[in-house]
DNA sequence: CTGTTAGCGCCTTCAT
DNA sequence: ATGAAGGCGCTAACAG
């Protein structure tokens, strides 16, 4: 039953006061290194273990970040979370996880509790781009907690982002499938409110114009990002007088549910039909060439969050 | 610049105690309805959140949980902790993540501090099984924290744990090998320290044994858990005078790998050669048959670990 | 029903 | 180089 060993309990010990416990502990010049060693010795022996609440509540410094995310069992999520941890957990730094299953409520609260908690900075992925959430976020500004977008982000003044070029991504993977042999491209666009999806969406145009081909309205379909809105959207460009060789989806997810479509109806994929998904999410590298992927680099997103993150820490 | 506003900061607005706007906040019977609502609309107006990194400290509870993964990005661990955080997130607890990466010292390091994080339980699936961790987890235990197993365990006294049960596991892969006519079923056996991967083992065995299948040492091989391994596993399999027509590997990964180097041989899966998985990752759904899996339900994992967790606290 | 007091564990002036 | 004192923001015990 080991119980709650405090500096005062050393103090008590070794006979002087809490302060100058502390400023052993804490690497404090002004002290005898006699005094030190007895410190350090005894807390060793009286295994103490410096609380952190205390700390963080006098120093107004929690030692936590916290990272929304729609999700955290998708591939990407995940390994944007491991990036961050693994840049700040070597600072002293936690990571405390909230989901939002793209739901604002949800995306409010936890900004709202996170603040509560004391972090020292957020990052998030928004879910959605609404007056209601872009007051909550003026207030994370205006409390001067650092907070960083990436992936799908939101223009707010004073708030950096992290991203990749998701034009040039949709321009890639268009161009690819020209490259490809492919003549007649169709895209499944996601939910155009979203900075990261409208860009890709320029990508894909772009990469058409560029290339001499022409865009037409009817190739292009909003859907989610899942692997059902994949399949409704084949189905439906399938069923056109003029249906595409290829797609290029915004997503994996979709673009998966598109492959299993065609396939289903018969069609050789990549012989008669090429698809290019975004996002990289792992089975896409065990599909044998039958979809290719964009790399976002997930990981890498998340050590350039830190460092945005370690370096406004630092100057804030 | 909306600066922090404390309890004190309504009660001089209002010329009451800081006291009594503690109680109407945290809706204290002993109290007017009078000034509970004075208090709530001053609260709203100067916006009003809760330090709780002080409530934390005063009550020694930090509404927070830590939770100890080798790596989160991967999609068993990624959905046991998204299964914790939807069980915990409406009780208003938080989840820090901690990886270990397999490694001994960073999986004591983290439990340190997470205890010096104070937070309110803990949740690991270990790494390793040693003198030195079962020393800090003692600690833990002496400490009156909640501390549960999943996946991985270590018997320890007084430590609950949330598995699935592998030897069942193990023995229903090796009967579905069975099943399809195999009859000369390999296993790739993981860490063999870590009592998972000895129950699947053992499920194993018993399997072959049930059936009339001799046991042959030389169709089992330790491999880790990665691609790689799966490759090198199959290599040396293949190799054998007399060779398996299928294999149960413990990790996906490495069953991965194995089909990898098996099709590279020209061999047919799953028509000449059958192999069956255990983990359940996603990529596993699109290999068409080519590889089964084992489910072990990480949701519900996470969400088995929060009422074990929440029945302690209430009960602690 | 409300005010007073005290302390959670730590650190940091201000003295000495 | 060390001690004394106060406060981070909150709540619980004790008065009244």
């Amino acid at each position: 039953m080991s119980e709650k060993v405090t500096i005062y309990d050393i103090a008590k010990k070794l006979d002087i006061t809490a302060a100058t416990v502390s400023r052993a502990l804490n690497n404090n010049p002004k002290i005898s290194p006699a005094t030190r060693k007895l410190v350090l010795e005894a807390a060793a022996k009286m295994n103490y273990k410096q609380n952190k609440l205390a700390q963080a509540l006098r120093s107004g410094k929690s030692n936590n970040v916290g990272v929304i995310v729609p999700r955290i069992d998708s591939n990407f999520f995940a390994s944007v979370i491991r990036g961050i941890e693994e840049e700040l957990h070597p600072e002293g730094y936690h990571v405390i996880i909230c989901q939002t299953h793209e739901d604002e409520k949800r995306e409010i609260e936890n900004i709202n509790t996170l603040l509560n908690a004391q972090v020292d900075g957020i990052l998030m992925s928004i879910s959605n781009v609404s007056s209601e959430n872009e007051h909550v976020i003026k207030r994370v500004i205006a409390k001067n907690v650092p907070l960083v977008f990436f992936d799908r982000k939101m223009n707010v003044d004073g708030v950096s982002s992290v991203t990749i070029n998701d034009f040039e991504g949709g321009y890639i993977a268009t161009k690819h499938l020209i490259d490809q042999g492919c003549t007649a491209i169709a895209h499944l666009a996601g939910d155009q409110s979203l900075e990261i999806y409208q860009n890709r969406f320029q990508g894909y145009k772009q990469a058409l114009l560029d290339n001499g081909f022409p865009f037409k309205e009817e190739y292009v379909l909003r859907t989610k990002s899942n692997v059902d809105a994949g399949i409704d959207a084949a189905k439906k460009l399938l069923q056109l007088g003029n249906p595409p060789n290829a797609i290029f989806s915004s997503s994996d997810f979709a673009g998966l549910g598109a492959i299993q479509e065609i396939k289903e109806q018969g069609i050789k994929i990549p012989k008669e039909f090429c698809v290019v998904g975004f996002g990289n999410e792992p089975f896409t590298k065990f599909l044998e060439l039958s979809i290719s992927s964009v790399d976002q680099s997930p990981m890498e997103m998340g050590k350039a969050f830190s460092s945005v993150f370690l370096n406004s820490a630092s100057n804030g």
